[in-house]
DNA sequence: TTAACGTACAACCATCCGGTTGTATATCTG
DNA sequence: CAGATATACAACCGGATGGTTGTACGTTAA
């Protein structure tokens, strides 16, 4: 679990990869974590809410992969994780690709180009 | 709510988008419907899951914008919505993007590039 | 006009989630 | 050592989620 170097992700991790970005509290997290780290307690002071709250998120965070805690003394320094979100970004782009293709089977289509599948419509012109 | 037009994503929107995203079905649900239109009869016998569970996941993806149904006789016909998923892939462009400028910022530090910032090191060679 | 079909929706239920408080443990500091 | 600090973790609670079944309604087909 939590293999950085595996390109494929199972249903349960892109799960736990979008609920953790489902909750904007998490997302700031991400954010600030990305260009510096940080510790809980410092995170924590930085929201409404209490320290075990904020602890639970980077938890969520972590256990997603999107974070990273370096115990530093009796501190954890919290640090975003790039990867996890370049791996949530390809997933992306993957949908936007079905999608760009089937564009690209109409457009040939109606261009009466035959690689892009035999016309339906016999009236095409040939 | 709901204005495919607007550039700006409230957390709320972002919100529904990855929560809608943070679920197998659902995703498979997007990932069909980005291909071909399908009505919620023909989605339903995909899944082993009761026609109103299946309802409910289109539900819950039509209200965070990834599909779209289109009325047809007594059917309808579910269609994803592209737009959509590339304002979740510009939210993810933007961390990674975020992420970026801080290794260059980094690597200007480590150059010696005061554009970067006063180094912190004087030991650092003129 | 019935009957079948596709859908909508409400009610219910178990589980999960996001928050709280309280307690325990490890580490740093005086 | 004693005390303060940073974290971990368990227990609890209300509300959201994901599933179910049952019922109602509009539409198509016989």
């Amino acid at each position: 679990m939590g293999d950085d170097t595996s390109l494929t992700l199972s249903d349960d991790e892109v799960d736990r990869i979008f609920r953790a970005l489902a909750d904007a509290t998490r997302r700031d997290i991400v954010r600030r974590t990305l260009t510096e780290e940080i510790t809980v307690s410092a995170l924590a002071a930085a929201y409404e809410m209490s320290f075990a709250a904020v602890q639970k998120h980077v938890s969520v965070l972590e256990s997603a992969g999107l974070v990273h805690k370096n115990r530093h003394g009796r501190e954890r320094l919290v640090r975003g994780n790039p990867d996890t979100l370049r791996k949530a970004q390809l997933l992306l782009d993957q949908y936007e690709e079905l999608w760009r293709r089937r564009i690209d089977r109409l457009d040939a289509l109606l261009a009466g180009d035959p690689a892009g599948g035999p016309p339906a419509d016999p009236a095409a012109p040939a």
